[in-house]
DNA sequence: GACCTCCATCGAAGACTGTCAATATACTGA
DNA sequence: TCAGTATATTGACAGTCTTCGATGGAGGTC
């Protein structure tokens, strides 16, 4: 599963196909949501780096199927991962998830490579 | 601390107020585009990391205005900028922008800090 | 069992987005 | 000045997204 490094196509260093770039709108479109941002915001800065949905509505302010509908789109781009445990269920942050993200970004670096372009 | 850049509150290590949630969701909303995604890279891959908009309807297969419109996000979002020379527009990619929002999606590193989170 | 809490799904309303054709604006060159 | 090219804007339409109330299923407690 090609775990960090040769993870995927950067945007500004390769050239995206049309698929690659559905992809990658299909990830960030996860994040292009205030909603969503804080809620995954407010589960990664719990003192378990997890919440169970009846802690999450309050937070954000959003009624509890629109935060659970929120905690799907998230789940389902990978960024959370969910647990049940009786009758709660906890989701916590995927890091992982989040730094392929960061690697999708990443620009060329500032040094010139060896040879090549002027 | 705070070694990198003091620039912006991170998603998953600051607890995200309102305003800046929708700031965020703003930027990653530009990227959350296949059209939008593709126009970053064909310019950024260009041998002068420029294109003006006369080449860039042809490889997204898309028409002017609707390329000019998403164009226009792009640079609204700060992730490129523009000069007029003569008739010709020449758009680029802002790399500043691109490692900001790298950082906002930093992970905390994998040691665990001694005690007392900030 | 009956009842309650937690969470997900459904269905619908309203707002927003992506796209294009038509048009406007800005610049070049004759 | 006039014609031609390049880009931006406008207006409209279809599709998607966010949000909620209502509902249903799973898992506790009595």
């Amino acid at each position: 599963m090609a775990s960090v490094s040769p993870c995927c196509p950067r945007v500004v260093q390769d050239l995206l196909g049309k698929a690659d770039a559905e992809e990658l709108a299909t990830a960030f479109k996860a994040l292009a949501d205030p909603a969503r941002l804080r809620l995954l915001s407010f589960i990664a800065t719990q003192p378990d780096g997890e919440a169970c949905v009846c802690h999450l509505t309050a937070p954000v302010g959003l009624s509890q199927p629109t935060v659970s509908h929120h905690l799907r789109l998230l789940y389902d781009a990978g960024l959370l991962a969910r647990e049940k445990r009786g009758t709660w269920v906890y989701y916590r942050v995927v890091p992982e998830r989040l730094e392929t993200l960061r690697t999708v970004l990443a620009t060329r670096s500032r040094r010139p490579r060896k040879a090549g372009r002027a």
